[in-house]
DNA sequence: CATGAAGTTGAGGGTGCTCTCGATTTCTCC
DNA sequence: GGAGAAATCGAGAGCACCCTCAACTTCATG
C-alpha cells in the first residue's frame, strides 16, 4: 500500500469527485457558510452535517478538520474586505475613506459571526486563513498613510492600533447582535473622535510591534 | 425527616462548622480566588479542589455550584471598585478623577481574569454578583456628571456608554495579558481622547437604554 | 476511648462535543 | 446488469468537564 500520501481515504490526488460526492461537498460548504455565519467558528460540526443532510462521517470524509472548512471558505470571504480597502483608497476624502473602511469591516462582522471570530481571533485559524487576512488588510497601511497626510488622522495611530481596534470592537458586535445591533456604531464613533488629528493628546504607551501583534492575533496582518 | 430546608447534606442551619471543615472551606476559597484570577470564571472546579488539597466531592459539599463560589468571593472584590469610585469623586480635577477611575477598573481586571469575566459578562454570574457590581458602580453617574459639569467630558457620554467601554476593553486586556500587558492603556488613551468635550462630533446612534444594557450584560449597572 | 454525627472521598454516570472505522450503499463504466 | 471502486453511514471511543452518592474517615463530646 504505497504512495497515496495522506492518511486514509482522503479524496486528494485530483481525481474528479463522483457526482454524489461533489453534491455533498457543495452542500457541506453551503451549510458551513450558514452555520459559521450564524453561530461562529466554534459551532459544532454535527450541526453542519445535519443541515447539509449528510452524516458526520461524510463530513469528515470531505473536510478532515474544522480548519479544512475554514481554509476553503475564508479566502473568499476576505475578498469583501479587499474591496472595502479599494473603495477606501478611491474615496475623495481620505478621512471618509478611512472611516468607511473601518465601518465596512465591522458591518461585515455584524452579519457574519464567523468572520468576527476570525478577524478578532477568538478561535484559532489555520495558516491559509491567516494568509487570506493578510491579503484583505494589504492596503491598510496605504489607507492610514493617506488619511494622515491629509491631516485628518492623528499621526501616532498605526496599523497595529487598527488591528487592536478591530479586536476591541468585535466582541461588542458579538454581544450586541440581536439585542442592539447598532451599539457598536456608537462605540466606534467615540473611538474615531479620538483618532482625529485635532483630538490627539500624547500617549506614552508604544504601539504593539507587528511581532507582538502576531503573537496575540496569530491570524491577522500588521 | 422533616424540616432541614435544603436538599441534601448542606451545612446550612448556621450550625458551626467542625474544625477540619472550616479549614477546608478556607482553603477552597483561597484556591478559588487564585484559580479564578489566573484562569477566569470558567476554570474547571477540579483545579480548585486540587489546589485546595481536597477532593472534588468535598468541594461540592461546601460550594454546591460555581455560582456559590462567585457569590462568596465577589462582593469583596467589588469593594475595590467602590474605593476607586470614592477616590475619583474626591479628585481635585474631575476629568482626572474620571480617567483614574476607568484606568483603575481596567488595572484591576488586568490582574484578575475572573473580575474581567465578571465585569464584561463573559461568563454569566449569579444575582449576588450582579448586586455586588451594582454596588461597585453606584457612584458612576456622579463621576460622569462631575466631569461633564467641569466641561471636560463630552455631554453625550452616558453611564451605559461607560459600561460598553468596559465590555470593549476587557477582551483586549484578556488577549494581551502575558504578551503585551500594557496594550490596553494605549487603546484606552485613543478612546479617552474621543471622550473629551473638545473632541466631540455629533453621533446619530443613541446610547443603550439601561434595559438594553441589562439584557446584554445581565450583571452590570446602568 | 467509644460512639455517632459531621465531613471526606473518588469512582462513576451524564453531557456535549470531536473524530474513527468497519459495514453498507451508491455510483460508474464496461 | 454486474463488478468493484467510491462514497456514505452512524455507533462508539475518547476527551474534558460537571455533579452525585454510598462507603469510609475524622472529629467532638460524654
Amino acid at each position: 500500500m504505497p504512495a497515496r500520501s495522506t492518511s486514509r481515504s482522503a479524496p486528494r490526488a485530483d481525481r474528479p469527485l463522483r457526482a454524489d460526492a461533489a453534491r455533498n461537498r457543495d452542500r457541506l460548504l453551503a451549510a458551513a457558510s450558514e452555520v459559521f455565519a450564524e453561530r461562529g467558528l466554534g459551532a459544532p460540526l454535527e450541526e453542519i452535517a445535519r443541515r447539509a443532510g449528510v452524516s458526520i462521517g461524510t463530513l469528515y470524509n470531505h473536510f478532515p478538520s474544522r480548519d479544512a472548512f475554514l481554509a476553503t471558505i475564508f479566502p473568499d470571504r476576505m475578498t469583501a474586505v479587499e474591496r472595502l480597502a479599494d473603495t477606501a483608497l478611491a474615496a475623495d476624502d481620505p478621512w471618509h475613506g478611512f472611516v468607511a473602511f473601518v465601518t465596512g469591516v465591522f458591518d461585515l462582522q455584524a452579519h457574519d459571526q464567523g468572520l468576527n471570530d476570525a478577524l478578532s481571533q477568538r478561535i484559532p485559524v489555520p495558516p491559509d486563513v491567516r494568509t487570506a487576512c493578510d491579503r484583505g488588510f494589504r492596503h491598510l497601511e496605504a489607507i492610514l498613510r493617506r488619511a494622515k497626510k491629509a491631516g485628518a488622522l492623528r499621526p501616532d495611530f498605526t496599523a497595529t492600533d487598527l488591528a487592536v481596534l478591530i479586536c476591541t470592537i468585535s466582541p461588542l458586535i458579538r454581544e450586541t447582535r440581536g439585542t442592539a445591533p447598532d451599539a457598536w456604531r456608537r462605540s466606534l464613533a467615540f473611538h474615531l473622535d479620538g483618532l482625529r488629528a485635532g483630538a490627539a493628546h500624547p500617549i506614552d504607551v508604544p504601539p504593539l510591534t507587528a511581532d507582538e501583534l502576531a503573537r496575540i492575533l496569530p491570524g491577522q496582518a500588521g
